[in-house]
DNA sequence: TCCAAATCTAGAACGTGTTTCAATCATACC
DNA sequence: GGTATGATTGAAACACGTTCTAGATTTGGA
């Protein structure tokens, strides 16, 4: 793999990198977005301001980047095992439910960086681009079933997609606290079995 | 209909209204999210900061309330004609186009709704709420095609959601500058081919 | 018409994301 | 070892959403 921004730098820079990661991720996790606070990150990191700057010209690229760092970790334990379940519409549903578990034990977390992703902008692309794909990886896996990859159809790729925004609207509707947990499942459900029929 | 909040109190404060959120919408158009300022729009509409905070609590309120009164007007006209083509599909997608292009001749305007959209928590619910009613109508009309409303079926109230969904969510990629317009008709036609068939 | 209550105004002030700057420190190269 | 270059620090300053206050104005009822 090329040097990515992950492994760039000295050792000093790349603890500095994590620890700025681990402040955002911790913060996040007790207090959601608002607590996530520039000054708090660069004291809890043990770094000055205008260095966590350095590192990350943004929160938002801050908080889009330890999503990442999360879905990373997230989709690279999915790809591990096979699903359980018979069908496609399953198997989905398993791993959205596994998910939306996750999510809700760490709800503070989860509005974080769900809030920051809705607020990236252009700057954001690439990191934005990572989870995308990370998602797309997990959701395909899902359908498929197998352990073994295989190369999604145009439709497939479609349904995937629609899944995604459709996830990604629930989230948001639960994010801000205008829907309940169980309605995410319940969204989710109907849309993953009008797509998978 | 009950007294609401766009006929509550005198003369002098509806006008008072009306200035906040025509003010709103000019600098929305002009410049976007970030034009729309708390001060800016104070002088623009010639009341003090207190008096807009008395009237809107705060920002994203406001932006979503003047998004909800584009809204009604946008689905109060299109529920004065049939919509043209043959299939719930063509007549779908012809809706979505018409309004996407709306959207792209102001795209400044659609950043700003957008955003405060994305960014609205449980405060902002009623208004949000109504927004989705809107919605709902114009697609669910163009589904039936007919002037005569019908009673949606559940599973067409259930493709509608998923349809706005995936609006929300191409809308999201194009105006934080991810994605271009065409990708939004793009992504709206896959995903109406894939609900509607 | 007059008064009490509500509303409006002007402006200061606060919090947090972001920028800037001078001084100090670390690193790489001679 | 010595030095140039870049990174880091600490602190101040700025921008904009939001809150607060004291006084002026408007409104609605007696």
């Amino acid at each position: 793999m090329a040097t990515t921004t992950e492994t760039a730098g000295s050792n000093a820079q790349r603890e500095r990198r994590r620890r700025i990661l681990d402040a955002t991720i911790a913060l996040a996790d007790t207090g959601g977005f608002d607590a996530v606070q520039m000054r708090a990150v660069a004291d809890n990191a043990d770094v000055a301001l205008g260095t966590l700057y350095r590192y990350f010209p943004s929160k938002i690229h801050l908080l889009v980047t330890a999503l990442g760092r999360e879905f990373e970790r997230a989709e690279a334990q999915s790809r591990t095992r096979a699903v359980p379940g018979d069908t496609p519409h399953q198997r989905v549903m398993h791993v959205l439910g596994v998910t939306t578990t996750a999510l809700q034990k760490q709800p503070q977390l989860t509005e974080a960086l769900t809030r920051a992703f809705m607020f990236a902008d252009a700057s954001v692309a690439d990191e934005i681009h990572l989870v995308g794909i990370k998602l797309t990886a997990m959701i395909t896996h899902a359908i498929d079933g197998t352990d073994e990859a295989r190369e999604p159809t145009t439709e497939d790729m479609a349904i995937v997609r629609v899944i995604g925004d459709v996830w990604l609207s629930a989230l948001m509707g639960w994010v801000t606290g205008r829907t309940s947990a169980d309605d995410v499942t319940k969204s989710m459900d109907v849309a993953v079995k009008l797509l998978l029929r």
